[in-house]
RNA sequence: GGGUAGGUGGCCGAGUGGCUAAAGGCGGCAGACUGUAAAUCUGUUCUCAUACGAGUACGAUGGUUCGAAUCCAUCCCUGUCCA
């Protein structure tokens, strides 16, 4: 199977600028980018599909660079619905450097700053060497463009694709650049990029898009209870991410491992029989969460995610020690606790429920259980005897949100 | 600058003086059923409160009124048309 076999039967490519690009990817030796703006501090998993692009191109021969834009996540990538605040200077700095550390870590690639670049150029010269690339009927033309024209768009986001075309001249004329590859919300910017090349040197340069990847309902992947699953261990830990793969839905599963891992097609398929004869095994779905977690934080860190998921799930942490809870889960998912306190005030202060009366709700519909027994009386009194090993206590709300308190 | 249509709870969207904490849908949370799946059904969904009640809320500020999301004034924002 060549690369670009593979690609198309993993789902990742949907936009490609020409069909001689198909060759050359197949050839190998191609420097390419792939960028991301620094909104955050950290990746979330929406951003690994296209990230793990650049780790599958690479192990075919070429070679990657990842942008991280200092200066375009000043400015802002026009989203479809409506503007962005702004974020501070000193946060899209901060944001700069723990997504380096983190990309470099994970990917192990070069990391580049669109900001080292624009701090040269001044507002005349921008607009004589680049903005005379820009025909504004052209960029009106930008779906993403189109689409805000209804609801509006300010000049700084309007301006955002020529940021992004002037990031590729820059990398093919300094860094031998001549491919780039992003989710397909992406294709406008990637497509304003080649034509500037184009015609301000007559250069070819390549680019392709993959599809956003969604659930079922066509809705966009990779976030739980609609907070975003963050790449960072400390921030999203081994377990949670564990849960979220594990909870895949099972029409989908086949093809999130096909775009999140690198087994080969006969493994995935061996899956897929498996999962289709015996779905309640869910052996693709923990194909799936173990492939991810091993990739971004280790084998030790899945085989923590697995264990503290059968204990918790086989009721079986009464018989743990101290030192078996300390070691399973984050300390910084562990909340200090006082016993001898109401049941209600001590579901609030581990942050099972936001108020009291929430607290009341969920133990009258019987969501709570407490060391895996289900708690309804709402006077209950927490006393010592409730905490394992006399050091911890669990909180069970729902089906599967865990919360550890320690006296 | 002028005309015009708008700005309602996380989102969409009804509501044109009291019966409105504000219909309906989506989303979220919880329960039942399951396989920690999907689908379905039920409850819940501004905040606080042991369900009494209180506080905030319909772009902003002021006003009319016993009473305003609803009327008036000014301002801000968005679309659209004209210049």
């Amino acid at each position: 199977m060549t690369l670009v076999e593979e690609l198309k039967w993993r789902g990742l490519i949907k936009d490609i600028s020409s069909p001689e690009l198909e060759e050359k990817l197949n050839k190998g030796g191609l420097t390419f980018y792939i960028g991301t703006d620094p909104t955050a501090d950290s990746l979330h998993v929406g951003h690994l599909s296209s990230f793990l692009i650049s780790k599958r191109l690479k192990d075919a021969g070429h070679n990657p660079i990842l942008l991280v834009g200092g200066g375009t996540g000043m400015i802002g990538d026009p989203r479809p619905t409506t503007e962005r605040a702004m974020i501070s200077k000193e946060e899209v700095a901060h944001n700069f450097e723990c997504l380096k550390a983190q990309v470099e870590k994970i990917f192990g690639f070069k990391v580049v700053n669109n900001n080292d670049w624009y701090k040269d150029i001044n507002v005349i010269d921008f607009l004589r060497d680049y903005g005379k690339y820009f025909n504004v009927n052209y960029m009106l033309d930008k779906d993403i463009i189109r689409r805000r024209l209804d609801t509006g768009i300010t000049y700084t986001e309007f301006s955002y694709m020529i940021l992004q075309a002037l990031d590729f001249k820059h990398l093919h004329e300094h860094e031998g650049v001549d491919l780039q590859c992003a989710g397909s919300d992406q294709w406008g910017n990637i497509t304003a990029g080649i034509d500037l090349i184009r015609r301000s040197t007559g250069d070819e340069v390549y680019g392709f898009t993959m599809p956003l990847v969604t659930d079922s309902q066509g809705k966009k992947f990779g976030k739980s209870e609609g907070n975003a699953l963050w790449l960072d261990k400390t921030k999203t830990s081994s377990y949670k991410l564990y849960q979220f793969f594990i909870n895949v839905e099972d029409s989908m599963v086949i093809d999130y491992l096909k775009i999140y891992t690198f087994l080969s097609k006969e493994e995935i398929e061996e899956l897929e029989k498996k999962n289709n004869e015996h779905p309640e095994l869910r052996e693709a779905h923990k194909a799936l969460a173990r492939e991810i977690i091993t990739f971004l934080h280790g084998k030790e860190e899945y085989d923590k995610a697995v264990s503290l998921a059968e204990h918790l799930f086989n009721n079986e942490f009464k018989d743990l020690s101290k030192e078996d809870i300390a070691d399973l889960f984050d300390a910084q998912d562990i909340k200090q606790v006082e016993s001898n306190t109401n049941i209600l005030d001590l579901i609030v202060t581990m942050g099972a429920a936001s108020s009291k009366r929430e607290a009341r709700e969920f133990l009258t519909s019987g969501a709570i259980s407490i060391n895996g027994e289900k708690v309804n009386s709402l006077d209950l009194e927490v006393n010592d005897d409730m905490f394992i090993d006399n050091t911890y206590i669990i909180v069970k709300r729902g089906k599967k949100n865990y919360y550890i308190g320690r006296k």
